[in-house]
RNA sequence: GGCCAGUUCGUCUAACGGUUAGGACUCAAGAUUUUCAUUCUUGCAAUAGGGGUUCGAUUCCCCUACUGGCUACCA
């Protein structure tokens, strides 16, 4: 696949929020234009007017730019409403709302040049060609058979065609499917693919509804105009390719038809089916990149909200349905477009596993550096209104980052550090407080006290000194002294505790042991 | 129902005619340990079924089964 001008587009309907399949299919998109230097635009596809969800405009914007999946051209996350070419943007508007007058030439080329024609028929009407050929057992298509029978403008006079087109609004364009003939296509991931137009029925380009046009029309002719050199997208669109071959050389533009590439689809985790909204309520785990609040009122989780880094999301969807060839797996955005190739797609659908998920959240977050992880960390602790230093923070940080797998789990596995245990769990105390204990915790606290200067090594030392002294068995000792400071059997080592809490601190714990206990 | 695509451990996947079918997640066991983790080691676990082609099929072809997608004036 040589450079030669890459173009890519990911062009999303505005419906709702985009999701995890969506975002892949975007990543794949974006992935192939930087390791081809080509140009990857943002077009949005909104001529559906009925399932319009306001707001999912913006959130697909910065779902994407949360992701680092940021485009070339076209929307992008300013805001830009490109509703003029410029020299970035020379093929502006990208929202097709927007580009009603392009597809209104084309769609009347393909009818004056008898690609295309007008239909009248109504809701009414269709319902009844549907039953009709049901009751005779077949499957219904509108296709030629149909064609040569209902009210349109292929047989209707010219005069007749323009009456109806003035008296009233509720016509369509169809596109006339060629008779008898095997579509032969190449498919980046599939190889070829081929269809008999027997099977295809005369698709719908124009809708009366709301008179703008359907997907397949606004999307071939955005592609050609806009210079699109591939079409990266979702398996479901396989189906339609046929037509969009048949477009392409109705409009006589076969040679400039862009390559295409069919993406598997990401299945539910567990049952049947493609990966749904639903699924994650029902499962636990986040569909959207970013958390969505309906119109409805209606509240979805995102990986961010969850906790997920944005390159850790990206790198866990960038494996499901393409792999390097190579055992890695933790790969950067530069070191996924460096090894990224259309050839290493796979071709079945992918059923997303939410414990990888978390797997690869663990990995990055293993990687960060205590100081970043500080940072993220400070928010929560103010949230549990907890005073402390950068210092202790981070000294805390390093001693629990690699029990997480999310920086929201540290205050669970470090609140100790920060508030002494009040009561002790019966339970605990049955398994760790024995007769002998409350003496040996009146030596242990002596032997603590003189310990100078309280660090790591200098308690570790004093501590094992004593014990050895006075024959005692370390997890005796220690378990006591970790029932009594941190109340819990967690947490790293005692000594690191200790070091970190302080002298004073770790002698007052003790202290309220003794007198609890 | 029709059309199209797909099918390797439970899951993600590697092996593009010749491997003891590899790795990762999960799970289990062991080692380490001061609790809990981590870490390390080991283990469990797969070519949907049937026919071909071939000296040899996970790999190529056919059939069946199953899975998925599409079948809207939705994208």
């Amino acid at each position: 696949m040589q450079t030669e001008n890459v173009r890519v587009r990911f062009a999303p309907s505005p419906t709702g929020p985009l999701h995890m399949g969506g975002v892949r299919t975007a990543l794949f998109n974006y992935l192939f234009a930087k390791k081809h230097n080509g140009t990857f635009v943002l077009r949005i596809e909104d001529t559906d007017t009925q399932r319009y969800v306001p707001g999912a405009e913006q959130y697909i914007i910065e779902a994407l730019n949360w992701c680092g999946i940021v485009p070339d051209e076209g929307v992008l996350p300013n805001g830009t409403p490109a509703s003029e070419a410029t020299s970035r943007h020379p093929y502006a508007p990208y929202r097709q709302s927007e580009r009603k007058p392009v597809y209104r030439k084309y769609a009347l080329q393909l009818v004056e040049q008898g690609h295309a024609y007008y239909a009248f028929d109504t809701p009414g009407d269709l319902e009844s060609l549907r039953k009709e050929a049901e009751d005779k057992g077949e499957t219904f298509l509108y296709n030629h058979s149909v064609r040569d029978r209902t009210l349109n403008s292929l047989h209707l006079s010219s005069d007749e065609v323009a009456r109806r087109l003035e008296e009233n609004n509720s016509w369509v364009i169809r596109f006339k499917v060629p008779e008898d003939r095997t579509v032969t296509m190449q498919d980046l991931i599939r190889g070829t693919v081929s269809v008999h137009t027997e099977t295809l029925d005369d698709k719908v380009l124009w809708k009366a509804q709301d008179g703008l046009p359907t997907y397949h029309l606004a999307n071939i002719v955005d592609d050609r105009l806009m210079q699109i050199s591939h079409v990266i997208r979702g398996e479901e669109w396989l189906p339609s390719l046929p037509l969009h071959y048949l477009l392409y050389e109705a409009f006589g533009w076969q040679e400039h038809r862009p390559l295409f590439a069919h993406l598997p689809l990401l299945l539910k985790p567990d049952g049947k089916g493609k990966l749904s909204k639903r699924d994650g309520d029902r499962m636990g785990f986040p569909v959207f990149p970013l958390q969505w609040l309906s119109p409805t009122g209606e509240l979805s989780r995102g990986y961010r909200e969850d906790g997920y880094y944005p390159e850790a999301f990206v790198n866990l969807l960038a494996l499901l349905g393409w792999n390097p060839g190579t055992e890695q797996e933790i790969f950067s955005m530069e070191e996924l477009i460096e090894a990224f190739s259309l050839d290493r797609v796979t071709r079945s659908g992918a059923r997303f596993n939410p414990e990888k998920a978390k797997w690869f959240n663990q990995q990055y977050l293993r990687n960060r550096s205590d100081a970043r992880l500080v940072q993220d960390f400070i928010p929560l602790l103010l949230e549990k209104e907890i005073k402390t230093t950068p210092l202790k923070a981070e000294k805390v940080v390093s001693l629990v980052k690699n029990r997480a797998s999310f920086v929201n789990e540290f205050w669970e596995l470090s609140h100790f550090f920060f508030i002494p245990p009040v009561s002790f769990d019966p339970g605990l105390q049955k398994k760790y407080w024995k007769p002998e204990i409350p003496g040996l915790m009146k030596q242990a606290r002596e032997v603590l006290d003189g310990c100078v200067p309280f660090d790591v090594p200098s308690i570790d030392k004093s501590l094992h000194r004593w014990m050895e002294k006075a024959q005692l068995k370390t997890g005796q000792v220690m378990n006591a002294l970790r029932l009594c400071i941190v109340g819990e059997p967690q947490g790293p080592g005692m000594a690191d505790i200790m070091a970190v809490i302080g002298k004073q601190e770790t002698l007052e714990r003790i202290d309220h042991a003794l007198k609890t206990l």
